[in-house]
RNA sequence: GCCGCGAUGGUGGAAUCGGUAGACACGAAGGACUUAAAAUCCUUUGGCUAUUGCAGCUGUGCGGGUUCAAGUCCCGCUCGCGGUACCA
């Protein structure tokens, strides 16, 4: 009987969905497992064979803990709202929720066919409204509460309005916009709108004037890692630097937790260090100077204290407060031009352009520490955003003060001894610390740091500035809150009305909020976001129902909020409500995520590392402290698939004919190398007719071949169309089936590495099956011989160890191994085939089902147990041990596998070839690894 | 610049704790079956030397080191990939 391969899965596929097989329950006795993919963003190009790699590998693991006996939850959704469809709307004026709608039919339809155990009963999707009811339910709690750093965690903002009404605010510590002192009876007698304006720079969700990443082609604005180098991550525009107001969420709250977190989870180095970059914890000294001739004072940050005494300069950002402060009025007129100057350079010319540049302020800083008074410049080197957007320059240990210095002709201090400072600076934090002021100088500091290392000067100072009360110890994080409003219209809408300039919260029995249809998908003129466009879009308090825009200003009718919530909100809890899908009180109950817990396997790409999976720790810290979940890390174990890239073919063509050369002849001729459709081409050599057919401009090519044969170039790029390169799971589903894609996307090569997509080798795991479907075609009941029990259970503990390892590409070789091993036994016993069946059933799950079945079972091969590996079939008679010399081989020798390691060396030792080889001297020393090797040392 | 990862045949890759490098697969070459093709099966396949027999040497990006023994550990490079950056 021939490998049918399409009716077999065909058949299995709809048994298992008729008979709900993969559905799951919340509780029982078993226990549970939680298996996660990314979720996808459903786009209009279908999925290419690269996207399932991730989801191949985690269903192979879902369906072995499965069998082993847990209780695996194994659920798949769509990350639905987003930039494309909107793009995509723009232009052809089709409504997203349409093309969205028909892109997830199209991803649903391509993912069924590769045989997942998906429990669809549990699918969410990020733009349905029982869905984004809870990212706003979400969202409107974090406006609800602080960060109180006592507690270092979340509390409601009531309990805060409490404090504020009793005692002001003089002894809350928050994570907060800094907020000036104020009093109880202050706190009573501020109007409401004063009071909200206050609660606002506490809130973990807040409105405020914020700088943010302004990319004007998609007429929005972008969080940080939405742009790289100055561009937008999503279709390369331009973003430049602007102050808005925008809704933001305090993660810099989190930062330190973040930070620490990621000692308890079970990730992969690299992407931990990832994330540590990016919250960037920084340990330092926050230093006051004043301004000379003035009152005024502020603030720096180093961490580089040890350094006081090279200060030669201080440095403000153009945007920082200060510099209308610190401007004298002889030195207005220059810094009024280079602030016009810098701010009308983009984020990327200031990236492309890193020359010096910078003006004087007019004003002089005091060095707290001896009194020397040094100038202060404005410089756009120095980021308003981080620190206090002011440092203290020293040129001599800082390679940009240093460019500055140079620059501006301004003096050099060394601080360290025998550094060279007259060509660089010397960065380097090592060394031995000189030229603290001594005794009797003037300016002169009680603090000296002479002859300490760099590290022992910089506690040093640390005391001192203490002790002085100069400053204070700070740790400061590159981490900044998230910006959380997108002026478009395809995302969730924001449950905030407006009432007299400040927002409000829908009321929670009001939710969803849902998102208005709309004409035009483009900004409004005048700046306002799509939103703008709605005819119905404005809350009425009383009766909780949307009203027309033109009866705004009757008393009770308030506009909504016009901007929508990025990318990152949907994605952010999804995997909490996969756990309670259906729950309309809850995002998910108590008793449900108790069982649940969290995440313990995710697997996805690398892309996340600073978007995605920093928004949902941070999410999940937050629901953490409201005690609405009991694991504050949402993914405990997490692994990165690689990605698969295109491998491209070329043909050669005569520099103006319509004549191709084969690769080997191409150095022969003046050629234009042109990408030729992979689809057409098989081991790399070329299918003439289907070329001639490919395009009109080729129907009457000519070639030059070799051996009878055009042989195509290659080369290894990103698979896109426009390469030619693609290739669609269906098509490899439909020519070879969905248990030989399968196994052959897990053979390519080690999950987490990038590797390029070859169709080449695909028949080399196909014969595979087809070899192995012939074994089950005569199956006997005889007893298995100790070979066959050998082969079997080796194979057993090989493909455990590899799973549990997640080595998928060499627990495929062992199936082909233990394969090849049995046919030549020529076994069909029933008792080797069934457990080496459930074996196969994580792989391959439909011909694992079919054979199942064959061998007779009636239950379903999802449900049989793992098989164990039995230790005592894998022991071995003889071993063939090397025997070598000086650590070289020379020969093998078989022995009892039950020796002693002496009685192996004694044994090595007595052989005829080792006396030759020993030649009458005696060993120095003999090394016996047991079942290994023998060593004999001369 | 800084941080992280990697480099093994014609190709993808294996080698799990320092113990016979190249498993498994593709490709290639030769053969069997066949009128023929497809399919299937068998043999060979890192390089060099030898090949009527055995065998020998060499070999995991480069240069050193530790060890009886190194793809694996240590030091110094080269190249490639990824992340990140006027972060004070």
């Amino acid at each position: 009987m021939e490998y049918n391969f399409k009716e077999i899965e065909q058949k299995w596929q709809q048994y298992w969905r008729e008979n709900a097989i993969y559905s799951v329950e919340n509780g029982g006795n078993k226990p549970k497992f939680y298996v996660l993919d990314m979720f996808p963003y459903p786009s209009g190009a279908g999925l290419h064979v690269g996207h399932p790699l991730g989801y191949i590998a985690s269903d192979i693991y879902s369906r072995y803990k499965r069998l082993q006996g847990f209780n695996v939850l194994h659920p798949m959704g769509f990350d639905a709202y987003g930039l494309p469809a909107e793009q995509y709307a723009i232009q052809t004026g089709q409504h997203p929720a349409i093309t969205t709608e028909k892109n997830i039919a199209r991803y649903c339809e391509q993912l069924s066919k590769i045989g997942f155990c998906y429990d669809w009963n549990r699918e969410v999707r990020t733009c349905e409204a029982d869905y984004y009811k809870w990212t706003q339910w979400a969202f409107q709690q974090m406006f609800n509460y602080w960060y109180c750093n006592h507690a270092n965690a979340a509390r409601p903002i009531s309990e805060l309005i409490e404090t504020f009404s009793t005692e002001g605010n003089a002894k809350v510590s928050a994570a907060a916009i800094e907020t000036p002192v104020f009093t109880a009876e202050e706190w009573n007698s501020w109007s409401e709108k004063r009071q909200q304006e206050v609660l606002m720079n506490y809130r973990i969700a807040y409105l405020a004037d914020t700088k943010v990443n302004w990319c004007p082609k998609l007429g929005c604005v972008l969080a940080n890692d939405e742009v790289s180098e100055g561009l937008s991550v999503r279709g390369g525009y331009p973003v430049e630097q602007r102050v808005m107001r925008q809704w933001s969420l305090r993660v810099s709250a989190y930062a330190q937790r973040l930070l620490d977190g990621l000692e308890q989870i079970d990730w992969t180095d690299s992407l931990k260090e990832t994330q540590k970059n990016w919250i960037g914890r920084s340990e330092g000294t926050e230093v006051q100077f004043k301004v000379k001739n003035s009152d005024m004072e502020f603030t720096i940050f180093t961490t580089r204290a040890d350094t006081m005494f090279g200060v030669t300069f201080m440095v403000l950002a153009p945007e920082s407060e200060l510099v209308a402060q610190l401007t004298t009025k002889e030195q207005a007129e220059a810094v009024e031009e280079y602030l016009q100057r810098t701010k009308k350079r983009t984020e990327r010319e200031r990236i492309a352009d890193r020359s010096v540049t910078g003006v004087f302020s007019g004003s002089y800083a005091v060095n707290p520490f001896t009194g020397d008074e040094v100038p202060i410049w404005i410089s756009d080197y120095v980021l308003a955003g981080y620190g206090t957007g002011a440092i203290m320059a020293v040129p001599a240990h800082d390679s940009r003060d240093y460019a500055f210095a140079r620059h501006f002709n301004l003096p050099i201090v060394p601080l360290i001894e025998g550094c060279d400072v007259s060509e660089e600076s010397y960065d380097a934090k090592e060394g031995i610390v000189c030229n603290s002021p001594q005794e009797g100088a003037v300016p002169y500091c009680e603090l000296n740091l002479n002859g300490l290392t760099v590290k022992e000067a910089i506690a040093a100072t640390k005391t001192y500035v203490e002790k002085n009360n100069l400053g204070r110890i700070k740790v400061n994080y590159r981490l900044r809150d998230a910006v959380f409003s997108r002026q478009r219209y395809w995302g969730e809408p924001f449950p905030v009305y407006y009432k007299d300039g400040m927002p409000y919260m829908i009321p929670e029995e009001c939710l969803p909020l849902e998102l208005p249809q709309v004409d035009k998908f483009l900004p409004t003129e005048s700046g306002e976001p799509p939103l703008g466009h709605a005819k119905r879009w404005a809350w009425n308090e009383k009766e909780a129902t949307l009203a027309d825009v033109s009866e705004i200003d009757n008393k009770n009718i308030f506009p909504l909020e016009l901007c929508t919530m990025p990318g990152f909100a949907g994605s952010s809890a999804y995997f909490l409500r996969y756990m309670d899908n259906k729950n309309s009180e809850a995002l998910v109950g108590k008793s449900a995520n108790d069982y649940w817990q969290n995440v313990d396997l995710y697997i996805g790409g690398t892309e996340h590392a600073t978007g995605h999976l920093i928004y949902s720790r941070f999410w999940n810290k937050f629901l953490f402290d409201l005690g609405i979940i009991c694991k504050d890390e949402p993914f405990q174990k997490l692994i990165n698939q690689g990605m698969i890239q295109g491998r491209s073919n070329f043909v050669y063509r005569i520099v103006g004919t319509n004549k191709f050369v084969s690769y080997n002849l191409k150095n022969e001729y003046e050629t234009q190398q042109i990408h030729v459709d992979v689809n057409i081409v098989s081991n790399d050599v070329l299918d003439i007719e289907r070329f001639r057919n490919w395009m009109p401009e080729y129907k009457d090519a000519e070639f030059v071949l070799e051996d009878g044969k055009y042989i195509c170039g290659w080369a290894v790029e990103k698979m896109s169309k426009s390469m030619f390169n693609v290739v669609n799971p269906d098509d490899i589903v439909e020519r070879y089936g969905a248990d030989t894609l399968r196994l052959y996307e897990m053979f390519l090569g080690p999950l987490e590495q990038s590797k390029p997509w070859d169709t080449n080798g695909i028949d080399g795991v196909h014969r595979f099956l087809r070899r192995l479907w012939a074994m089950y075609e005569n199956v006997n009941e005889e007893q298995p011989s100790a070979a066959e029990l050998k082969t079997l259970h080796k194979t057993i503990k090989k493909i455990t160890f590899d799973i549990e390892h997640f080595s998928f590409n060499t627990s495929v070789s062992a199936f082909m191994i233990c394969q090849n091993e049995l046919s030549q036994l020529k076994c069909s016993k029933r008792a080797i085939l069934e457990p080496l069946t459930i074996l196969l059933a994580p792989f391959a799950p439909h011909i694992a089902e079919e054979l199942w079945h064959r061998l007779g079972n009636e239950t379903t091969v999802c449900n049989a147990p793992f098989p164990i590996c039995c230790e005592e079939y894998l022991v071995e008679s003889s071993v063939k041990y090397p025997i070598s010399f000086n650590g070289k081989v020379r020969f093998t020798l078989e022995m009892a596998a039950n020796l002693t390691k002496e009685e192996v060396e004694k044994e090595a030792l007595a052989n005829e070839q080792t006396q030759k080889y020993l030649d009458g001297k005696s060993p120095r020393k003999v090394i016996v690894v047991p079942g290994k090797i023998v060593n004999i040392v001369l």
